[in-house]
DNA sequence: GACATTAGTGACCTTCTGTTACTAATTCGC
DNA sequence: GCGAATTAGTAACAGAAGGTCACTAATGTC
């Protein structure tokens, strides 16, 4: 048994606003990079996510598509909800709801829009309240489902070298790997085909491309994990 | 690049209409089990999800409180968002947007509330689209999330036999795991601790009651895994 | 007291994983 | 040209983790 809820009972909010506010990432440079655009002058940051208002009828995940590319200037090449944010953390727009969602999208040459910028994400300039949480919840989110689901080759290009590959998930996962272990397990997995071109990168041997192609597994469904159940 | 986006260009929406939804699951007679309560009589299913619009300054979660409360009579033991979802797919209320919620309580003995009634995940009766969908979501959820959370302990009473817990798993995993891996994955894991007691359940060797007790594990991170990458 | 039933553990063997150390193919400096 | 540096890729060993079987332990049923 619990005592009454705190909050004064009060009606039901009939009429929210909804912004659907998307964490663009790629990597830059070596770090995971996020999307910033410039924040309209009312605000106190001079930077925030994009993000707009769904237009009617529109889906979350395509008006997180329009406002991906509305910034970018392409196509993300995955979607990921993280979670819905409804508490009074201030929002660049006001918005009483926010859908944030995490996108993900290769290093492209296309010029970004509107003064769009990369920035590390280790070294980003203030946010509204609610952007900050929605960015370290993305982060969170993409870095406990790498493992899960291809979200890595969604941040590369068609084709890739396994050192390539092998960068992004220490990105993600942000610690070393070790370089035979890594090939093994990605052996094991059978997500990766060998194309037959070699690219030579400067100094060193070249490396072989490879593409992402998953094939069915033998169904080796091992035995519960107890992982580091890292409490929220 | 790509073709402009296929909805025609409205202007944003600046209010919807909010619901939280809840998935309030239970371990019940040897299946999990979702809380359903008897819907308005003006939809089309006669059950539905327990949900409400959240009251005005409430948070999602607070709201996923209350709406549970309200149905279970007790306070549920762990919340996790699984989602926004504003498609076309019917909603009882026809909420625009619906934040799906799942709840987690062990089994109790309070009375449910206004007519409330749990039913098997493998029998629930027709649900509106939506509904139906918020349930599939949870479910994969926590079937996704059951080794890096603890999920399975919120199903629990505070005390409990190791039998216990690895049928909590095996309805979570749905499928069956070998007694003395479990046991030996669980020790290695420093998650729970015995107590002095010990319960005899009618027939059979009585079993010693384990807590959950969570202690600093020796920081052995592990490789990548290249889990099964089911595609969504 | 024999038997069924559930709890709990020891031991074996296979698979997985971390690590070291090697070979291979290229560029750079001279 | 040629050795050093650099990056790619693999073999092989050792130890850890995991699947399985077989056993012991403690209770209720007949």
């Amino acid at each position: 048994m619990r005592e009454r809820p705190t909050h004064p009972v009060k009606p039901a909010v009939r009429k929210t606003t909804l912004a659907v506010d998307v964490v663009v990432l790629s990597p830059q440079a070596d770090t995971l990079a996020v999307l910033l655009v410039r924040a309209a002058a009312t605000g106190r940051e001079r930077w925030s996510l994009p993000w707009d208002a769904p237009m009617s009828g529109e889906g979350l995940e395509d008006a997180a598509t329009r406002i991906t590319e509305g910034a970018l200037g392409a196509t993300p090449a995955l979607l990921e909800q993280v979670g819905a944010f409804a508490d009074a953390r201030r929002h660049p727009g006001d918005a009483d709801v926010s859908v944030g969602i995490v996108a993900l999208t290769p290093q492209i040459e296309a010029a970004l829009i509107g003064g769009a910028e990369w920035f590390s994400l280790a070294a980003l300039p203030p946010l509204s309240p609610r952007h900050r949480a929605i960015v370290d919840r993305a982060t969170t989110v993409v870095r406990q489902r790498v493992d899960q689901s291809p979200l890595a080759f969604r941040l590369l290009p068609p084709t890739f070298t396994l050192s390539e590959l092998q960068a992004i998930y220490e990105l993600l996962l942000d610690r070393r790997l070790h370089k035979a272990s890594f090939r093994r397990a990605l052996q094991a997995s059978y997500l990766v085909e060998p194309t037959d071109e070699w690219r030579s990168e400067g100094r060193g041997r070249p490396a072989q491309l490879f593409r992402y192609a998953p094939r069915k597994r033998r169904g080796t469904r091992r035995g519960v994990r107890f992982d580091l159940f890292a409490e929220t």
